[in-house]
DNA sequence: GTGAAAGCGCTAACAG
DNA sequence: CTGTTAGCGCTTTCAC
């Protein structure tokens, strides 16, 4: 904190009152205008920032709004940050981002984090825990991206999801017209995420006239530590020919494995598109989800609801689109 | 901004003075035990959470810092933002992110910002523009990271910067004795990281014996758009059997570029490193970015900068490791 | 058109 | 051990 020139300063060297500069400064009608244009020199030759705490705690609010996502190293988060950011400035609004890594614990020191920093409202990816929010929120509007918390009766928030069902069931589906005739899953450990694509996943196998199959249905740790053995032990012991991935990060330790199993091509696809799934010599199918308007929707009903607190909340479903590869 | 229960409130409930409230909250020594407990049970039950603006107002700091950097896209700056983020949580610090897409108003919004939230300290990859920082900063301690601004006599602040010209070198020398006869280079638009990257790039060549060519040294747009085109350029026009890209961004171009040209392989290296470049057909070499270390020495020294002021200013540069495929 | 004064929520002397 | 008071930097009535 630089601690250094303040209105004050100005005030003194202008030979103006405290007030005067303030108005001079907020393009307030009411000065004169040589007034303005000396009080607004002076303020840039001292190098004068006006000092956001103070203006804020005055003012009542930030312009500010808090953005908890898990991992900003997960390009779907990369993504959505960068949206919500570019959507947020746009609308006059700075954001804080923080990331949790799906720790409940640290979900909470965030929400705790945010509230101190009296953000405006908050974007939040929930962890998937028995979080109280709307304890813990008061009445901060906020509203959940990509995932909300357990259902247990009316939700307060906002939420604005992709739809994970119709997303899953594309992919799968177009992995059998590929001709795959056993496709295995190796699902994600977030909750939410995992419940709706397992039904996709499963909706598609149905629907095709295969019978889902316990045996090539995998999780995989949060840490994706066991996803090497997993793609193995679908891919040779339990045979498949098509191999579902719930996430990009999942796919990633898939690929690394891959080539070591030295098996004839595979029918691959997966939730959540990455750029440089192009450029690799073994075809993806995937879900790609639409990042921009699940940012801007977000930011729009957050907006919105700052604006007018009675807002009721819904939910929001965006589809996914089925890239072929 | 909740506008709710303040620390007003807590007292009057708990029928103490503001004072003890504080105290009790923020493990002042002086509170009997069952005051304290007292004081936390009831702003636990009211939902209390301390105004941090009014805090950092009081206190004179603020504990953030604020991180400049030109976009979160780019997978170098994901990671190397995620290790401060770290770096800074571990310190006690909070971090504001703002990117500037290179752009210099950006920056110079982005440098406001961050002055009017207060932050105790800047990271920050300058833009490259003639900005005066040490005129915008006053005394906010502030360190470079990646890039620094030209200079001009002295600079005033530390820098953590990698070797770009040892990485290149290394780089362009491997591509030579894996037997690449002509290597053309995309450099890239940033003018700080250009200049020693082509300083390395030209030196391996004259090390090896070989006369550097004004005709494969080609200059990529701010936004890449011309890559593909330089690539084909390079390759076809130019019979370069080898190519040296200056950066993670490029490289995507020139992949995408590469099938279409339908060549035998070429000897390809670049600057930044990505884990999915594993999993490419294309072998690639790459000089890898330390960015850990970037990132933690980066906060080491600002933290320094914030409790000694005086400290004076270094330039740090660290290694860059090159990865062979 | 401008100044004086109050107050946003908090902590740090200073008393007691 | 706890209460009273002042003040951080700013904006905003309310006067003039």
């Amino acid at each position: 904190m630089t601690g250094k020139v303040t209105i004050k300063d100005v005030a003194k060297a202008a030979g103006v009152s405290e007030a005067t500069v303030s108005r001079a400064l907020t393009h307030s009608p009411r000065v004169k205008r040589d007034t303005r244009q000396k009080i607004q020199n002076i303020a840039n030759n001292l190098g004068y920032h006006p000092n956001g705490l103070a203006r804020s705690i005055r003012l009542q609010h930030t312009h500010t709004l808090g953005v908890i996502i898990p991992d900003i190293l997960n390009a779907f988060f990369t993504k959505l940050s960068r949206v919500i950011e570019d959507a947020a400035d746009k609308a006059g609004y700075d954001v804080v981002l923080v990331n949790t890594d799906e720790s409940l614990a640290k979900e909470a020191n965030a929400l705790s984090l945010l509230l101190e920093k009296q953000v405006d409202g908050i974007i939040i990816t929930s962890a998937g825990g028995p979080t109280k929010y709307t304890d813990i929120l008061g009445n901060t509007p906020a509203v959940f991206v990509d995932r909300m918390p357990p259902v247990t009766g009316q939700l307060a928030y906002d939420r604005v999801l992709v739809d994970n069902i119709q997303g899953t069931r594309a992919v799968v589906t177009e992995l059998i017209h590929q001709g795959a005739q056993r496709i295995g899953i190796i699902n994600s450990a977030v909750s939410f995420t995992a419940t709706e694509r397992m039904t996709g996943y499963r909706e598609a196998l149905t629907q095709a006239g295969f019978e889902p199959d316990a045996a090539i249905e995998a999780t995989a740790r949060t840490d994706n530590s066991n996803v090497q053995q997993m793609t193995r032990q679908l891919l040779v012991n339990q045979k498949c020919d098509g191999l579902f991935v719930a996430d990009n990060t999942i796919m990633e330790e898939v690929l690394r494995k891959l080539p070591a199993l030295d098996l004839p091509p595979i029918h691959l696809g997966g939730f959540d598109d990455q750029d440089w799934f192009d450029f690799l010599p073994q075809p993806i199918v995937t879900a790609r989800q639409p990042i921009a308007q699940l940012g801007q929707t977000a930011i729009d009903r957050l907006l919105a609801k700052i604006d007018d607190p009675d807002l009721l909340p819904e939910e929001i479903r965006l589809a996914a689109t089925t890239i072929s590869r």
